[in-house]
DNA sequence: TGTACATCAGTGAACGCGCGTTCACTGATGTAC
DNA sequence: TGTACATCAGTGAACGCGCGTTCACTGATGTAC
């Protein structure tokens, strides 16, 4: 049952973009070396061939995940990605958003390696929404990126809070609504800080 | 082995804590029936006598730390409570700290009854944050609860992402004091929204 | 108030189950000649 | 180019372990008389 090294790299690639969905949407506690590996059309036996731990596969698949949304957002306006982020559709499909919101918790509770890949994912966000901000076509200030801190913190406290809520719960909704009208507005006018 | 009424009333609520704290520090997954009982200083099996299920402890161990977070802030000030919430304190010890913030993302996965408490809790929060922003002696119009999620979402996001940053990371200190510094005059200032 | 009995909180062994990981095996691929 | 052999991705059974939950048992509490 060999097969070609690039079969072989592609099936692991797919592992990896099958284990960022999944995780996403139940949590790394919530998907199963088994369960991953069928989902991917693989036997489970085969996982340590690819890769040395569970652990490990978590870092990867979150840099991967934070690869494919900064793909999707390339030459997207700052204020078309906040309307869909704080979207109900992406609340409700965590496995094809953010790996950024839907597990910054878990990460918060798993070894280094992975932490490491969170913190060069949102660093990573950071940059692309400067680039995009209004009136931020050279090298931000730090009062900038303070800002953008705040942005960020905002939308994934928003989409968080949104998903803790029961289903159908009208206070899910009012939440993603009040946040995504007040970011337009933090995003290209003059700081009101202290 | 029989106990007093009284005394088994208050085991009970002593498991409810001890796990109030247990799933903040560790998450959902990563406390068990058995760790939690002699953490509490019982044996495992007596856990059925006092509740139907793991989940149902879930929802009422996230009431208890709901109502324990309003007891704390009692009294305390918006700027008090905020600067308190974004310390690095609080993120770096989250079985003493703001359930919400520790656990809504794992809530997100949950059966609806543990979504409907944190929906409770999300409300209690709101309410709490309006009773003592500055100007909001009487009932707070739309505008201002609209405010107030945001803020929430804020914190929340912040901490969230601060711990999900590597230890000692420069990154995880930012993010608290990008925001410690913004939500006051977002607090007491007139909104600026669209 | 004193006695006899039912209750039930807490104990600790046991249940089936799914987990992450290991391993002997397979056979097509890739390589050495 | 053709043959012989080593490699190693993928298979599927098995490992020990900890999980949530169940159960027979205990003995002090609470109750009925």
């Amino acid at each position: 049952m060999k097969v070609t090294k690039a079969q072989a790299q592609a099936n692991r690639a797919r592992i990896v973009e099958t284990a960022s969905a999944l995780f996403r949407e139940r949590g790394y506690d919530g998907v199963g070396i088994a369960d991953l590996m069928a989902e991917a059309g693989f036997t489970h036996g085969g996982f340590y061939k690819h890769f040395g731990s569970k652990t490990d596969l978590m870092a990867e698949a979150a840099t991967c995940g934070f690869a494919q949304t900064a793909a999707k957002a390339e030459g997207v306006g700052a204020k078309e990605f906040v309307d869909h982020y704080l979207s109900r559709a992406h609340r409700d499909t965590p496995g094809e958003g953010c790996t950024m919101a839907a597990l910054c918790a878990d990460a918060a509770r798993q070894p280094q390696a992975v932490k490491t890949a969170f913190a060069a994912g949102l660093e990573n966000m950071l940059a692309t929404l400067g680039s995009r901000s209004a009136g931020a076509e050279k090298g931000a200030p730090g009062g900038a990126r303070a800002k953008r801190i705040e942005v960020i913190a905002q939308v994934i406290g928003a989409i968080v809070l949104s998903r803790a809520c029961p289903d159908d719960s009208p206070l899910a909704d009012e939440i993603l609504e009040a946040c995504r009208a007040s970011v337009p507005a933090r995003l290209s006018s003059p700081s009101a800080r202290s």
